[in-house]
DNA sequence: AAACAGGCCAACCGCCAGTCT
DNA sequence: AAGACTGGCGGTTGGCCTGTT
């Protein structure tokens, strides 16, 4: 049996990160100290060792990717690291309105297939999903304090919340118009080659005018085709608006030190050096830079009218 | 200025399905 | 056919950061 995996399998700790590093990030756990294996946050490094063996050899096999990279970790860990974070086409900082949209679009119809909604946000990770929902929708759902799954909350985020943040997208959009076309993922997808740029969601100003935006559903080939969703298969979510996180900068102030490195590591078939890449964007060239700083955030969009709408729904049962 | 509270999110976990031997 | 291995998934945790008291 392969070492790595005995040791994933026979994890007794439940999760998390671990809670008694040593001074050089890695928890002590006997099974570690015998296979010599590294845990908790990656060091810089690591992540050039990671990206500089994918660029050679590519991905996949991460067990032995990990062992032929030399890489103290799991393959599990390496692959997480990679998906999650080093992957040239990561997207990173605040999710847009548009996305908030669509995420909630999605999570009513697939619930909390993270993953599958990943697939129609390019670059955004089905963590970064994730952890979008946990924090913000379900901490939302916890403030009205009603169940997140109840009808209530779907009813509250269908007619009140969804409309309001397509009237933000649409608002912002009105405001700048060289923003609002240009915004990207997720208004934006390809079939065939074809740019597809989504319709904004049918605004009206009105909640029961409200179309679904249509979303795209991904075929059993790579291309794509566009759907449409319906209102009667369209169930009801929530979501949060106030979004406004300031990205986690505390890798940056390493990778800037390594951005002073003169080594150079390949990736693809061209030798690349580190001061090209920002971790948090990938390659420069690879793809265009995040336009964080367009993004448009809903101020507290859980106001009074929420609850009210949430008591007028109590009472209609 | 210090202590505290809460939010964010990277990284971990167990489980499971598919593939390989 | 069966066991081992691999990769992917959703759920959970806790360190770090920021805002508040």
């Amino acid at each position: 049996m392969d070492h790595h995996q005995k040791i994933e399998v026979d994890s007794g700790r439940g999760g998390g990160r671990g809670v008694d590093y040593t001074k050089n990030n890695q928890e002590i756990r006997e099974e570690d100290i015998v296979m010599d294996l590294r845990r908790g946050p990656w060091t810089v490094e690591e992540d050039f060792t990671l990206i500089n063996f994918i660029a050679h050899h590519g991905e996949g096999r991460w067990n032995s990717l990990a062992r032929c990279a030399g890489l103290k970790r799991t393959g599990k860990s390496c692959r997480l690291r990679w998906l999650n974070y080093l992957r040239p086409d990561v997207r990173r900082g605040n999710i847009t309105l548009e996305e908030q949209l669509l995420i909630l679009e999605l999570h009513s119809r697939w619930g909390n297939r993270w993953s599958k909604i990943a697939q129609h946000l390019p670059g955004r990770t089905d963590n970064e999903i994730k952890n979008y929902w946990r924090t913000r929708v379900q901490k939302h759902a916890k403030q009205l304090k009603c169940d997140v799954n109840s009808k209530q909350f779907k009813d509250t985020m269908k007619y009140l919340w969804m409309p309001r943040l397509a009237e933000r997208i649409q608002a912002a959009a009105a405001s700048n118009p060289a923003t609002a076309s240009s915004s990207g993922p997720p208004t934006t997808t390809y079939i065939q080659n074809q740019e597809i740029q989504h319709p904004l969601p049918n605004m009206n100003h009105h909640m029961s005018d409200y179309t679904p935006i249509p979303f795209i559903e991904k075929t059993n080939s790579l291309n794509y085709s566009a759907t449409s969703a319906s209102s009667d298969n369209y169930s009801s979510d929530l979501t949060d608006g106030c979004y406004n996180f300031p990205i986690n900068q505390s890798n940056n102030q390493d990778y800037s030190q390594v951005n002073q490195s003169t080594n150079q590591m390949c990736y693809g078939e061209s030798t690349i050096n580190p001061t090209n890449y920002d971790f948090h964007h990938g390659f420069q060239g690879f793809q265009e830079v995040d336009q964080q700083n367009n993004t448009q955030w809903m101020d507290n969009p859980w106001n009074i009218e929420d609850v009210c709408f949430l008591q007028q729904l109590n009472n209609d049962m």
